[in-house]
DNA sequence: CCTGTTTCATATCGAACGCTATGAAACATC
DNA sequence: GATGTTTCATAGCGTTCGATATGAAACAGG
């Protein structure tokens, strides 16, 4: 069993592309005009593949999509380490929302979430593709939630303190600059957004509180 | 002139189908499957009315999208009027917040927001669609930005208030509930996250400011 | 009743969709 | 160099897409 985990070819003609350049042209490419909206057609263009290599690489569509997502996504562990090693559950989310923010603006990528937008509709077909990414949204919020509970145990945060409402309040205020940015909201917009967010915690320095 | 405004038609064979309920029932199916991701046969079906029927009464798919999407808006004058008559900009956007999050959780309609998902991303030929959904979205900033400013005018808001972070802070929380809502949030979730995403507003009581 | 106008139901149109059958081409192994 | 395996490019599968041509049907006015 110790050779199952290299899925190594020995025979047969190579690969004539980069798998995982041909996945990120993939990913770039639903990240901007979604799930259903981007046609095979699309895909063979920008990846520089023709249909039945797609096919034979990836599945089809709707597995390179998913496939394409969790690119996107990354590894819910490093984001899980990193609210970890965060010195408190506000900072690691106000990082989160700040990288969200330039994430959402950066110039060589699409606009926006893919999350938010590649499967924001569609077809009944098309129903799982939508829960994938909704099990995507409630991955990250049970990460917030696990730590924001974490702080309230240390006494960092208050007893009174809702995790959930702070943790679908982060995920709201993400999945919404995402819609900002695809407006053309520049980045300071969204850093702004993002960080006015935050005075909605607990402690939050409120300038302008005693008004 | 005074006999332009009725488009009255005094010959030919009457409509045999209700115009304002068939726009209703594609408006419905828009808000539930997307711009692009809804197809005429969709519509013929849900809509009970022919091809034909629909191109000669709303011209093409584009267009009916447009109309059922005005419909979905509403009249941006009776938004400008609440918004004035409310005592304050606080009151008028937490009133906003809460009706959109009672909106987009409701039984008799799709979840989330119809301008949020319905043309979150798409091909180039529907471009112009999502710039229209992006203009609904800056009348309504818009009308947000002018009603903090007065209050700031009138010394309700402290000086230093930033009306356009408000006003993107209060769109960003709105079209983020779509994706909470659409994701199978309640409806307490969300009127919660609008209650708390209000406590970014300067004066806000933040009970645990001072722990 | 006849004429003019508009909408009706039926039957498609060409194009694009996701996907695949087919046989040649490019490798490792023998 | 022959064989086995895998990927290659070409071509096209059946279906669905948005949109329409066509002629009968249903009304108003004369």
């Amino acid at each position: 069993m110790k050779e199952a985990s290299p899925p190594r070819r020995k025979t047969g003609r190579p690969l004539s592309f980069d798998r995982d350049a041909a996945l990120e042209k993939a990913m770039l490419t639903f990240w901007e005009s979604g799930y259903e909206t981007t046609s095979i057609s699309d895909l063979t263009t920008v990846m520089g593949v023709t249909a039945p290599s797609i096919y034979a690489a990836f599945g089809d569509k709707k597995r390179l999509f998913l496939e394409a997502m969790r690119r996107y996504a990354g590894d819910p562990d490093d984001l899980e380490k990193a609210f970890a090693l965060a010195p408190t559950a506000r900072d690691a989310v106000a990082d989160m929302l700040e990288k969200a923010a330039r994430l959402f603006t950066g110039d060589a990528t699409p606009r926006g979430c893919l999350l938010a937008s590649a499967a924001a509709t569609g077809s009944k077909d098309a129903a799982d593709v939508r829960e994938a990414a909704a099990q995507e949204r409630r991955v990250i919020r049970g990460i917030i939630v696990r730590r924001i509970e974490r702080d309230i145990q240390a006494g960092l945060l208050p007893p009174e303190t809702t995790p959930h409402v702070l943790a679908d309040l982060a995920l709201a205020v993400t999945q919404g600059m995402s819609v900002l940015a695809r407006d053309g909201a520049d980045r300071n917009v969204l850093l702004a957004v993002a960080r006015m967010s935050m005075a909605s915690w607990p402690g939050s320095p409120v300038e302008s509180n005693t008004f």
